[in-house]
DNA sequence: TTGAAAGCGCTAACAT
DNA sequence: ATGTTAGCGCTTTCAA
């Protein structure tokens, strides 16, 4: 139609600079006019150039997950790479087998929401040679690149607001491993840094959800009678915790102090409000996302471990009214 | 390396029962020996069949359409299909341009989280002449498939609650439009069933956070200053509404009552707990995913329009203490 | 039950 | 600056 054969059109498509103006003008009108849709399937068998960027989530109900997938969406809107979501898995427990299920579509790229620990699928991600970029966790060796959060640094800010604050009996109570074990290791290391430890260190590595916090207010207070602060692993317990302590009419911070983690968005509206720590999920896949197009675009400067930095969130449930 | 044609390790894989035992369990050990991975990009473009589903979500920060996503998700794990993420857009806002751009993959079917109301993109997707799935919206003619949340039927059951429990002077703020529209109607015929009506009609077509509830609070008040129940869009402005109202100090549901919309996790723990409606997200993506495969299997008997039934959560803030 | 030939729509490589 | 040829890896079609 614009009478050129079709490596032309081809190129006026893809590399507009090598086609002479008048060409690229008629083949561009006549493209608008038949409404003419490259067939990225055909393309990217022949060019060997995947579109496809797989995307591991373990939950989207997970506020956090779901923030991030969305920065993540944001950050590659307009390029030419698309999201694929994988058959979902925590990444700590990611088998090969549900790595081998999106090779046959041979993603450009791999994102895992979470840190990628099995051995086996660590090697073998690896080998497939392609860009992997993992989120969240705080680990020295990614596979290749990581956004984090440096989850130490926010156990540390939390340790030093209640010492700083005065509190002397503190109880953690939370997920204890992997993602998590960082921020309590900064948490012990800033209240050792004044001779302190944790009073009662709760492990809870299942669900997290309100009722358990609520549940885990009354075994704390069981356990560790005299605790004057809990810090919880996620602000959905600390909130449970902060309806607890109400409806045991127990004083917030007065009695019994509650801080969180995470910084969601009812955090600030509580009552008392709840001291946390502001993670910006938002903001480490939107990093993810950009980094992960610049490496992808041949771009030799692309970082491959950067933190998106927290800020702690010191409110009304840990400050206490000096005397 | 199982001394076959490649077609007959094609047919070994895709369809197993046409090719004699002692050949197929030489294809697969080869199969598994040589780690072979299926090109299905190859497949696709031979084949002409997509084994693409492509998703359009507006925001998974909303914890509405990340349930639903994660249910849609999960309804495919297992399946021979992919999701893929569209270049984000509210359904309803949609344009061709946008749905265009989903085109060189040449999905087999598409998901919108919510529902295509520009004429323009619902006479595209017609064309299209592949399997349209929307979710949420309760409308009369769906392009192709809906799953949807009964709003109409959703305000209704408010709005009897309301009347049953002596509420005269009725508030509602929140959307007004498109998906809520239903809902407004369905509690304003439940009014009208008893003689009333709608006190105050406060739209809010933007965002709905909770600082948005806090502030709808005090405005409600001013402009109907004897309000004895509130009804909100969303929990998320019901809960701050809630909190908006102890800081004035006055007693929920006493002095004035509040009801949200969508049971999101925290409604069930407040104080006093949201009266609110349940929406089951999840079970409208896991629905949606189910029916779509059954139709991209063909399956005659594969409904259209299905409705996923919801609940009235009467809880303690609308809940008078009987005399 | 298996295979040979052809071709899906595009683009790399090599002309011109 | 544009075109010719070939072929990406599979599966449809037809044949044996």
């Amino acid at each position: 139609m614009a009478g050129v054969s079709p490596i032309t059109v081809s190129r006026a498509l893809r590399t507009p600079e090598k086609v002479k103006q008048a060409t690229l003008d008629r083949v561009l009108e006549a493209v608008a006019e038949t409404g003419y849709q490259i067939n990225s399937i055909a393309s990217s068998l022949r060019s060997g150039q995947s579109a496809f960027v797989t995307v591991f989530v373990a939950s989207l109900q997970n506020l956090h997950y779901a923030a991030a997938t969305q920065g993540l969406i944001d950050a590659f809107k307009g390029s030419r790479y698309h999201l694929m979501f994988a058959q979902t898995g925590y990444a700590e427990d990611i088998d090969v087998e549900l790595l081998r299920s999106m090779l046959p579509f041979r993603p450009a790229a791999v994102v895992f929401s979470g840190i990628v620990r099995n051995p086996v699928a660590v090697s073998f991600l690896k080998s497939l040679a392609i860009p992997v970029m993992e989120l969240w966790g705080e680990v020295p060796d990614p596979i290749d690149m990581l956004v984090m959060s440096p989850a130490r640094e926010g156990g540390r800010l939390i340790g030093e607001h209640l010492v700083a604050e005065g509190y002397r009996r503190i109880a953690y109570a939370g997920h204890t491993i992997s993602r998590s074990l960082p921020r309590i290791e900064g948490l012990r290391e800033a209240l050792a840094g004044h001779g302190q430890d944790l009073a009662l260190l709760l492990p809870m590595e299942g669900t997290t959800e309100m009722a358990d916090g609520i549940a885990v207010f009354d075994r704390i207070l069981e356990q560790l009678p005299d605790c004057d602060v809990m810090v919880f692993g996620t602000d959905v317990m600390a909130v449970g915790a902060l309806v607890r302590a109400q409806q045991r009419g127990m004083s917030v911070p007065d009695q019994i102090a509650i801080a969180g983690y995470g910084d969601l968005f009812f955090a600030a509206h509580t009552m008392p409000q709840l001291t946390t720590v502001h993670m910006a999920p938002y903001r480490i896949g939107e990093t993810a996302g950009k980094q992960l197009q610049r490496r992808l675009n041949g771009d030799p400067e692309a970082e491959r471990i950067i933190q998106v930095p927290l800020r702690l969130m010191a409110r009304g449930s840990t400050t206490r009214r000096k005397a």
